[in-house]
DNA sequence: GCTTGACCCTATAGTTACTATAGCAATTAA
DNA sequence: TTAATTGCTATAGTAACTATAGGGTCAAGC
């Protein structure tokens, strides 16, 4: 199959799979006598792999090592179960941190309800005076 | 004062300082004889509001905006409120998006425990075959 | 006076994970 | 046959900085 049947079964853009080839994240393919990339099957597995992971939110360099490992898998896998337990523990981080951010926008939020001009908007008044408005947060510093 | 002090009084670091400086959203300061950067307390107000939006997650881009309306405030500040909900809408897409993702990973931390080759680490599997672990999730396609 | 170290300067390139553009070649459909 | 689609390469752009190279300025101590 060519790069762009490739692409619509995997959902990865074709500039993105030339990509990932340029990255080495997948194999250089054979190419046909007009010089048109040809996939076959192992190469659509390897890639919705890789779409896989990227959905999971995994980086291509972890990506690289965990395609890398399954090239050679004799190895423990130990280090998987530590990479997606880093992983959880980011994304809880971040969910964390935005929830926190959205309560301050919301106090942010009622501080104007439009239609002021801007030296009167409570909005700006209170990015510019460091939290009259949301001096409440025990949690930072704004 | 000097590029330094700026920086720690407030919290941005002095290559940021001068990159906002050639983004314009700081205006170019006074230099000393020997060609240092001169800040004056109005500089410091301005990055001190600029870092206050930053913690708030508002992108560059409109805090420049938000600064050229408090340059000449006469005009209606509900672009101020609108764009104060348009960010909190995406911050609450982003922390549902990632609670979604954070309970696919766990399932997918559940498929092995670690010590495993990897033929035949559960989470290997998981990924390559689409979701034999991950499959009872009914919002997305993993 | 001289040196050392902290601080400052500019200009350029690198980061991540792609995306966009330019300019051309091959293939396919009408 | 011609037009549209798809493919190719190489290069540059994106956001929001960060890092590097290679130098200049300034205050303190000897």
């Amino acid at each position: 199959m060519k790069i762009g049947e490739l692409a619509k079964k995997t959902g990865c853009k074709v500039v993105t799979i030339r990509y990932y080839e340029k990255e080495g994240l997948i194999p250089k393919p054979e190419r046909t006598e007009g010089n048109y990339r040809l996939y076959g099957k192992e190469d659509l597995k390897r890639l919705e792999f890789i779409m896989h992971c990227r959905r999971h939110g995994i980086k291509p360099e972890a990506i690289k090592k965990m395609l890398a490992f399954k090239d050679n898998p004799q190895r423990d896998c130990t280090w998987v179960t530590e990479l997606v337990g880093a992983h959880i523990a980011e994304v809880e981080a971040q969910i964390a941190s935005l929830g926190h951010l959205k309560e301050h926008l919301e106090q942010l939020r009622h501080c104007c309800a439009g239609g002021h001009s801007g030296a009167s908007c409570g909005i700006m008044q209170s990015l510019d005076s460091h939290g009259e408005c949301c001096a409440a947060c025990a949690r930072c510093t704004f």
